[in-house]
DNA sequence: ACGACTGTTTGATGACAGCCACACACACGG
DNA sequence: CCGTGTGTGTGGCTGTCATCAAACAGTCGT
Protein backbone atom coordinates (compact mmCIF):
# COMPACT_ATOMS: atom_id res chain seq x y z
CA UNK A 1 0.00 0.00 0.00
CA UNK A 2 2.48 2.25 0.90
CA UNK A 3 5.85 1.05 -0.36
CA UNK A 4 9.26 2.68 0.48
CA UNK A 5 9.97 5.88 -1.98
CA UNK A 6 13.51 7.36 -1.81
CA UNK A 7 13.05 10.46 -4.10
CA UNK A 8 15.96 12.58 -4.49
CA UNK A 9 15.82 16.66 -5.11
CA UNK A 10 18.86 18.04 -6.36
CA UNK A 11 18.69 22.14 -5.81
CA UNK A 12 21.57 23.01 -7.87
CA UNK A 13 20.57 21.61 -11.01
CA UNK A 14 17.77 24.24 -11.80
CA UNK A 15 15.58 21.90 -12.81
CA UNK A 16 12.31 22.62 -11.64
CA UNK A 17 11.29 20.71 -7.65
CA UNK A 18 7.77 20.39 -9.27
CA UNK A 19 9.00 18.52 -11.83
CA UNK A 20 11.86 16.24 -10.03
CA UNK A 21 8.93 15.20 -8.28
CA UNK A 22 6.40 14.55 -11.43
CA UNK A 23 9.09 12.37 -13.37
CA UNK A 24 10.32 10.42 -10.14
CA UNK A 25 6.66 9.20 -9.35
CA UNK A 26 6.41 8.44 -13.09
CA UNK A 27 9.70 6.25 -13.08
CA UNK A 28 8.60 4.57 -10.19
CA UNK A 29 5.01 3.71 -11.68
CA UNK A 30 6.55 2.33 -15.07
CA UNK A 31 9.00 0.40 -12.93
CA UNK A 32 6.38 -1.46 -11.28
CA UNK A 33 7.08 0.01 -7.45
CA UNK A 34 3.85 1.85 -7.29
CA UNK A 35 0.70 0.24 -8.31
CA UNK A 36 -2.73 1.63 -8.91
CA UNK A 37 -4.44 2.77 -5.84
CA UNK A 38 -1.14 3.01 -4.19
CA UNK A 39 -1.70 5.75 -1.35
CA UNK A 40 1.50 8.00 -1.90
CA UNK A 41 2.74 10.56 0.51
CA UNK A 42 0.16 13.43 1.85
CA UNK A 43 1.01 16.69 0.35
CA UNK A 44 2.61 18.22 3.79
CA UNK A 45 4.84 14.80 4.30
CA UNK A 46 6.02 15.11 1.44
CA UNK A 47 7.09 18.59 1.62
CA UNK A 48 8.14 18.16 5.38
CA UNK A 49 10.23 15.12 3.94
CA UNK A 50 11.91 17.27 1.11
CA UNK A 51 11.88 20.41 2.82
CA UNK A 52 10.06 21.96 0.20
CA UNK A 53 6.91 24.59 0.54
CA UNK A 54 3.58 22.65 0.24
CA UNK A 55 2.36 24.40 -2.29
CA UNK A 56 5.12 22.99 -4.84
CA UNK A 57 3.72 19.59 -4.03
CA UNK A 58 0.55 20.42 -4.95
CA UNK A 59 1.82 21.67 -8.24
CA UNK A 60 3.36 18.21 -9.02
CA UNK A 61 0.62 15.87 -7.78
CA UNK A 62 -2.09 18.29 -9.71
CA UNK A 63 0.14 18.09 -12.98
CA UNK A 64 0.63 14.21 -12.29
CA UNK A 65 -3.38 14.05 -11.68
CA UNK A 66 -3.88 16.14 -15.35
CA UNK A 67 -1.43 13.43 -16.49
CA UNK A 68 -3.28 10.62 -15.69
CA UNK A 69 -1.20 9.34 -13.14
CA UNK A 70 -2.52 10.53 -9.60
CA UNK A 71 -5.60 11.22 -7.78
CA UNK A 72 -6.38 13.71 -5.23
CA UNK A 73 -9.03 12.80 -2.55
CA UNK A 74 -9.88 16.08 -0.31
CA UNK A 75 -9.50 15.25 3.22
CA UNK A 76 -8.64 11.48 2.18
CA UNK A 77 -4.93 11.98 0.16
CA UNK A 78 -3.47 11.33 -2.77
CA UNK A 79 -3.21 8.09 -4.68
CA UNK A 80 -2.06 5.92 -7.64
CA UNK A 81 -5.20 6.41 -10.13
CA UNK A 82 -6.57 3.42 -11.12
CA UNK A 83 -6.07 3.44 -14.39
CA UNK A 84 -2.41 5.09 -14.41
CA UNK A 85 -0.33 3.61 -17.54
CA UNK A 86 2.88 2.45 -17.31
CA UNK A 87 5.55 3.70 -19.85
CA UNK A 88 6.09 2.17 -22.92
CA UNK A 89 9.73 0.38 -22.79
CA UNK A 90 10.81 2.44 -25.58
CA UNK A 91 9.40 5.40 -23.49
CA UNK A 92 11.77 4.15 -20.49
CA UNK A 93 14.50 3.69 -22.75
CA UNK A 94 14.12 7.32 -23.94
CA UNK A 95 13.88 8.71 -20.36
CA UNK A 96 17.03 6.65 -19.68
CA UNK A 97 19.46 7.87 -22.68
CA UNK A 98 18.01 11.13 -21.91
CA UNK A 99 20.01 10.86 -18.40
CA UNK A 100 23.14 9.21 -20.14
CA UNK A 101 23.26 11.47 -22.93
CA UNK A 102 23.40 14.62 -20.43
CA UNK A 103 26.16 12.58 -18.63
CA UNK A 104 27.96 12.12 -22.13
CA UNK A 105 28.19 15.25 -23.11
CA UNK A 106 29.34 16.97 -19.69
CA UNK A 107 31.81 13.77 -19.89
CA UNK A 108 33.17 14.84 -23.20
CA UNK A 109 33.87 18.44 -22.82
CA UNK A 110 35.48 17.59 -19.04
CA UNK A 111 37.90 15.28 -21.77
CA UNK A 112 36.43 11.98 -19.30
CA UNK A 113 37.60 9.03 -20.25
CA UNK A 114 34.99 6.11 -21.09
CA UNK A 115 36.14 4.03 -18.57
CA UNK A 116 36.79 6.62 -15.35
CA UNK A 117 32.96 7.72 -16.44
CA UNK A 118 31.64 4.15 -16.12
CA UNK A 119 33.26 3.46 -13.48
CA UNK A 120 31.53 6.18 -11.64
CA UNK A 121 28.47 4.82 -13.10
CA UNK A 122 28.39 2.11 -11.72
CA UNK A 123 29.82 3.69 -8.16
CA UNK A 124 26.70 5.42 -8.20
CA UNK A 125 24.21 2.71 -9.28
CA UNK A 126 26.19 0.32 -6.14
CA UNK A 127 25.13 3.26 -3.65
CA UNK A 128 21.55 3.05 -4.86
CA UNK A 129 21.09 -0.27 -4.16
CA UNK A 130 22.85 -0.48 -0.66
CA UNK A 131 20.61 2.24 0.23
CA UNK A 132 17.38 0.43 -0.83
CA UNK A 133 18.89 -2.45 1.66
CA UNK A 134 19.64 -0.22 4.89
CA UNK A 135 16.32 2.24 4.61
CA UNK A 136 13.51 2.14 6.61
CA UNK A 137 11.51 5.93 5.92
CA UNK A 138 8.57 5.11 4.32
CA UNK A 139 10.09 8.59 2.56
CA UNK A 140 13.91 9.18 2.36
CA UNK A 141 15.07 12.98 2.53
CA UNK A 142 17.58 13.70 -0.08
CA UNK A 143 18.93 16.98 -1.17
CA UNK A 144 22.02 17.51 -2.96
CA UNK A 145 24.10 20.06 -1.93
CA UNK A 146 27.70 19.85 -2.85
CA UNK A 147 30.25 22.57 -3.91
CA UNK A 148 31.53 23.69 -7.20
CA UNK B 1 42.02 30.58 -31.18
CA UNK B 2 38.29 28.93 -31.85
CA UNK B 3 38.26 25.57 -31.41
CA UNK B 4 35.10 23.26 -32.43
CA UNK B 5 32.64 23.85 -29.96
CA UNK B 6 29.55 21.37 -29.56
CA UNK B 7 26.76 22.61 -27.28
CA UNK B 8 24.02 21.14 -25.99
CA UNK B 9 20.70 22.87 -25.44
CA UNK B 10 18.56 20.87 -24.06
CA UNK B 11 14.39 22.64 -23.39
CA UNK B 12 12.70 19.88 -22.25
CA UNK B 13 15.22 19.42 -19.12
CA UNK B 14 13.67 22.50 -17.40
CA UNK B 15 17.32 23.94 -16.29
CA UNK B 16 17.78 27.55 -17.38
CA UNK B 17 19.54 27.57 -20.93
CA UNK B 18 21.72 30.48 -20.15
CA UNK B 19 22.46 27.74 -16.93
CA UNK B 20 23.37 25.18 -19.24
CA UNK B 21 25.45 27.35 -21.75
CA UNK B 22 27.88 28.11 -18.81
CA UNK B 23 28.36 24.62 -17.31
CA UNK B 24 29.13 23.42 -20.65
CA UNK B 25 31.61 26.37 -21.67
CA UNK B 26 33.29 26.02 -18.27
CA UNK B 27 33.38 22.28 -18.77
CA UNK B 28 35.21 22.86 -21.94
CA UNK B 29 38.11 25.00 -19.96
CA UNK B 30 38.09 22.60 -17.66
CA UNK B 31 38.64 19.77 -20.01
CA UNK B 32 41.59 21.68 -21.93
CA UNK B 33 39.44 22.23 -24.86
CA UNK B 34 38.98 25.83 -24.47
CA UNK B 35 42.54 28.34 -23.33
CA UNK B 36 42.93 31.69 -21.88
CA UNK B 37 42.87 34.25 -24.63
CA UNK B 38 40.66 31.96 -26.94
CA UNK B 39 37.77 33.98 -28.80
CA UNK B 40 34.26 32.43 -28.29
CA UNK B 41 31.38 32.80 -30.29
CA UNK B 42 29.84 36.14 -30.28
CA UNK B 43 26.33 36.78 -28.90
CA UNK B 44 24.44 36.93 -31.73
CA UNK B 45 25.80 34.04 -33.40
CA UNK B 46 25.49 31.57 -30.39
CA UNK B 47 21.92 32.67 -29.91
CA UNK B 48 21.53 31.96 -33.59
CA UNK B 49 22.69 28.85 -33.72
CA UNK B 50 21.41 27.77 -31.01
CA UNK B 51 17.99 28.99 -31.64
CA UNK B 52 17.76 31.16 -28.50
CA UNK B 53 17.64 34.63 -27.90
CA UNK B 54 20.05 37.13 -27.60
CA UNK B 55 19.41 38.21 -24.26
CA UNK B 56 20.36 34.83 -23.05
CA UNK B 57 23.58 34.36 -24.47
CA UNK B 58 23.96 37.95 -22.31
CA UNK B 59 23.36 36.60 -19.07
CA UNK B 60 25.73 33.53 -19.54
CA UNK B 61 28.35 35.02 -20.82
CA UNK B 62 27.51 37.99 -17.68
CA UNK B 63 27.30 35.06 -15.40
CA UNK B 64 30.66 33.77 -16.71
CA UNK B 65 32.36 37.18 -16.79
CA UNK B 66 31.62 37.02 -13.12
CA UNK B 67 33.15 33.69 -12.49
CA UNK B 68 36.23 34.66 -13.94
CA UNK B 69 35.48 32.47 -16.82
CA UNK B 70 35.41 35.30 -20.03
CA UNK B 71 36.31 38.30 -20.69
CA UNK B 72 33.55 40.51 -22.72
CA UNK B 73 34.76 43.68 -25.21
CA UNK B 74 32.40 46.18 -26.28
CA UNK B 75 32.62 46.00 -30.02
CA UNK B 76 35.74 42.94 -30.58
CA UNK B 77 33.53 40.15 -28.75
CA UNK B 78 34.25 37.47 -25.81
CA UNK B 79 37.26 35.58 -24.99
CA UNK B 80 37.99 33.11 -22.12
CA UNK B 81 39.53 35.00 -19.36
CA UNK B 82 43.61 35.51 -18.90
CA UNK B 83 43.51 33.83 -15.97
CA UNK B 84 40.44 31.67 -16.45
CA UNK B 85 41.13 28.67 -13.68
CA UNK B 86 40.31 25.17 -14.76
CA UNK B 87 38.45 23.24 -12.52
CA UNK B 88 40.24 21.04 -10.29
CA UNK B 89 40.12 17.51 -10.59
CA UNK B 90 37.84 17.15 -7.59
CA UNK B 91 35.59 19.64 -8.59
CA UNK B 92 35.67 17.86 -12.08
CA UNK B 93 34.83 14.40 -10.75
CA UNK B 94 31.84 16.21 -8.43
CA UNK B 95 30.39 17.35 -11.79
CA UNK B 96 30.77 13.84 -13.57
CA UNK B 97 29.46 12.41 -10.01
CA UNK B 98 26.26 14.25 -10.17
CA UNK B 99 25.10 13.63 -13.71
CA UNK B 100 25.94 10.27 -13.09
CA UNK B 101 23.92 10.32 -10.11
CA UNK B 102 20.95 11.89 -11.59
CA UNK B 103 21.18 8.88 -14.01
CA UNK B 104 21.12 5.89 -10.85
CA UNK B 105 18.43 7.57 -9.06
CA UNK B 106 16.17 7.10 -12.58
CA UNK B 107 17.52 4.21 -13.78
CA UNK B 108 17.09 2.39 -10.09
CA UNK B 109 13.26 3.83 -10.01
CA UNK B 110 12.73 2.75 -13.49
CA UNK B 111 13.98 -1.09 -12.31
CA UNK B 112 16.64 -1.17 -14.96
CA UNK B 113 19.83 -3.44 -14.75
CA UNK B 114 23.10 -2.26 -14.29
CA UNK B 115 24.45 -3.66 -17.85
CA UNK B 116 21.85 -2.32 -19.59
CA UNK B 117 22.60 0.74 -18.22
CA UNK B 118 26.10 0.70 -18.61
CA UNK B 119 25.33 -0.33 -22.05
CA UNK B 120 22.96 3.13 -22.92
CA UNK B 121 25.99 4.98 -21.29
CA UNK B 122 28.65 3.53 -23.61
CA UNK B 123 26.83 3.99 -26.73
CA UNK B 124 25.80 7.90 -25.99
CA UNK B 125 29.50 8.08 -25.19
CA UNK B 126 30.64 6.66 -28.81
CA UNK B 127 27.85 8.89 -30.10
CA UNK B 128 29.77 11.59 -29.20
CA UNK B 129 33.04 10.67 -30.08
CA UNK B 130 31.98 9.82 -33.86
CA UNK B 131 30.11 12.64 -34.06
CA UNK B 132 33.34 14.90 -33.37
CA UNK B 133 35.15 13.78 -35.82
CA UNK B 134 32.94 14.37 -38.67
CA UNK B 135 31.56 17.72 -37.26
CA UNK B 136 33.59 20.67 -39.25
CA UNK B 137 30.39 23.60 -38.09
CA UNK B 138 32.52 26.14 -35.42
CA UNK B 139 29.14 25.83 -33.43
CA UNK B 140 27.12 22.95 -33.62
CA UNK B 141 23.58 23.61 -32.83
CA UNK B 142 22.04 20.84 -30.51
CA UNK B 143 18.52 21.30 -28.99
CA UNK B 144 16.72 18.25 -27.69
CA UNK B 145 13.10 18.03 -28.60
CA UNK B 146 11.90 13.86 -28.41
CA UNK B 147 8.55 13.31 -27.02
CA UNK B 148 6.96 11.84 -23.99
C1' DA C 1 -18.35 19.03 18.67
C1' DC C 2 -13.82 18.95 18.75
C1' DG C 3 -9.06 18.10 16.95
C1' DA C 4 -5.84 16.25 13.75
C1' DC C 5 -5.30 14.88 9.85
C1' DT C 6 -6.26 15.63 4.66
C1' DG C 7 -6.49 18.65 0.05
C1' DT C 8 -7.73 23.80 -1.89
C1' DT C 9 -7.11 28.47 -3.04
C1' DT C 10 -5.19 33.14 -3.49
C1' DG C 11 -1.65 36.56 -3.58
C1' DA C 12 3.26 38.13 -3.50
C1' DT C 13 7.97 37.63 -5.06
C1' DG C 14 11.64 36.65 -7.92
C1' DA C 15 13.87 34.21 -11.84
C1' DC C 16 13.87 33.41 -16.78
C1' DA C 17 13.68 34.64 -21.50
C1' DG C 18 11.85 37.29 -25.16
C1' DC C 19 11.51 41.98 -27.93
C1' DC C 20 13.54 46.34 -29.26
C1' DA C 21 16.24 50.51 -29.37
C1' DC C 22 20.91 52.14 -28.31
C1' DA C 23 26.32 52.61 -28.06
C1' DC C 24 31.07 51.18 -29.25
C1' DA C 25 34.85 49.32 -32.75
C1' DC C 26 36.61 48.75 -37.00
C1' DA C 27 36.87 48.43 -42.20
C1' DC C 28 35.72 50.46 -46.43
C1' DG C 29 34.73 54.06 -50.10
C1' DG C 30 34.14 58.63 -50.92
C1' DC D 1 39.31 63.41 -43.53
C1' DC D 2 34.68 62.00 -43.11
C1' DG D 3 30.57 59.14 -43.57
C1' DT D 4 28.51 54.71 -43.92
C1' DG D 5 27.97 49.76 -43.04
C1' DT D 6 28.40 45.82 -40.37
C1' DG D 7 30.17 43.67 -36.80
C1' DT D 8 30.23 43.77 -31.64
C1' DG D 9 28.15 44.35 -26.60
C1' DT D 10 24.50 47.25 -23.47
C1' DG D 11 20.24 48.33 -21.34
C1' DG D 12 15.16 48.87 -20.50
C1' DC D 13 10.63 46.84 -20.71
C1' DT D 14 7.36 42.97 -20.76
C1' DG D 15 5.13 38.33 -20.25
C1' DT D 16 5.43 33.94 -18.13
C1' DC D 17 6.25 30.72 -14.61
C1' DA D 18 8.36 28.45 -10.18
C1' DT D 19 8.31 29.04 -5.46
C1' DC D 20 6.75 30.47 -1.08
C1' DA D 21 3.37 31.95 2.64
C1' DA D 22 -0.91 31.97 4.70
C1' DA D 23 -5.74 31.46 4.95
C1' DC D 24 -9.61 28.24 3.54
C1' DA D 25 -12.32 23.78 3.40
C1' DG D 26 -13.39 18.59 3.52
C1' DT D 27 -12.86 13.74 6.32
C1' DC D 28 -12.59 11.03 10.10
C1' DG D 29 -11.92 9.27 14.89
C1' DT D 30 -12.86 10.46 19.55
Amino acid sequence: MAPKLHLQIDDRSGVPVYRQMMDQFIYYVAGGTLRPGDQIPSIRELAAALGVNPTTVVKAYTELERAGFVEKRHGKGAFIAANAQALTTAEQEDALRRAAKQLAVEATQLHMSTPKVIDVVREELGALSNDRATDEAPVKFAVMNGGR
